[in-house]
DNA sequence: AGCGTAAGTTAATGAACGTTAACTTCTCCC
DNA sequence: GGGAGAAGTTAACGTTCATTAACTTACGCT
């Protein structure tokens, strides 16, 4: 048994899981080498293999990780906010302050799924669909004008707020509140432009 | 010379790029052999190179392919639109059907750059740069109120309209054009809202 | 003191893959 | 009809790479 699951909580594990991350994200999860891994986190090589059972189990580990801290936080905040608005402002807070705090995930997320084996691959599809299913309810409920459409609406803000790594990556840290305002209420807006009948984009609706 | 560019345009070239663009985006470009290739267009790996000088100038045709692509016409889409509005609406239709139609270029168009040689990887690159700035040139121009925050929208956009192939693989080509107003609709939400003052999202903004 | 285990090391293995070489076939052209 | 070149073929080459084997080192525990 090479790969103990760890009963604490290996930091050594985190540390590989960090530097495969940063890696994965940067070159794609097929252009890294393990050797290249473990000379990030200062061992060698098949050195790694005292942490995971292999190449893949890395990328597994880190993209069921994201589904479900995803998952779980959005549960949580739905759960506690009063009402559907209110959800859906923690709700788009959260992913917003996903995407920008650890975007090197964000990129895999939807990057790699391809290179999961298949069990891992099937788990991860599962906790991104009821992560979507969520945003889904919780769209509906403050936008009573979304109907068929609100699923692909939900797919195109993941869309809009998935790509910050793109286009977040010139600037520094400074602005990322203002990052973070500006994302939100673009996504807002974008919600919003959905639900309303396709009306022109003239300003005075009522 | 084993890669002449083709007097007339060869038709199996065109083959060529259609089936490696569709297993490209379906397992990478690193996860797809030129065997494999091959055979998906009816000859055996090696006979590639009569037509590509090897996989990477694959990768580069499709790349640059798809970027020229995207400048040629939006850059012509300015041009006879008779005023900013319009020009912002036609390039969004344009990218839009682009994104519908196309959906295995989009997908790569983002997703393989890394794996460019460094000569195309920044051909691609400034063309991308000058369909951002023609956008963020249109989209100034329509919303006076966007400043620095043009960019970083526009990025955004470009995220919400790319995300199509994930969210639209599931469904036929029936309802294209429902999909195609949606985007519209909910591109054109988002930029506004981009270019709105940081108010609440309430309807009644006058 | 001494054993067991966790965590490394280097060397070897075996498969996959991009590319080249050498050779064949067909077609067009004079 | 015969040569040239385009378009294939299979076989071979060299590299890269994930994984395993065999061995070492350091530490905790009784």
């Amino acid at each position: 048994m090479p790969t103990p699951p760890s009963p604490v909580e290996n930091p050594r594990r985190q540390q590989i899981r960090r530097e495969a991350a940063r890696l994965f994200a940067a070159r794609g999860f097929l252009g890294v080498g393990v050797d290249e891994i473990g000379r990030a986190v200062g061992i060698s090589g098949p050195g790694l293999y005292r942490h995971f059972a292999g190449k893949d189990a890395m990328l597994a580990d880190l993209l069921v990780g994201i589904s479900e801290r995803l998952l779980d936080e959005g549960l949580r905040r739905v759960e506690e906010a009063p009402d559907a608005r209110t959800a859906l402002d923690s709700l788009l807070q959260g992913h917003i302050d996903f995407a920008l705090d650890e975007s090197a995930l964000i990129t895999l997320h939807d990057r790699e799924l391809l290179h999961l084996p298949d069990a891992e691959r099937h788990r991860v599809r599962s906790l991104q669909r009821q992560y979507v299913e969520l945003w889904v309810g919780v769209a509906r409920d403050t936008f009573p004008g979304l109907g068929e459409e609100a699923r692909p609406t939900v797919h195109a803000v993941f869309g809009l707020l998935n790509s910050t790594p793109h286009s977040a990556a010139g600037q520094g840290a400074r602005d990322r509140g203002a990052m973070a305002d500006l994302l939100h209420r673009i996504a807002l807006g974008a919600i919003e432009a959905a639900a309303a009948p396709a009306a022109a984009a003239a300003p005075a609706p009522a």
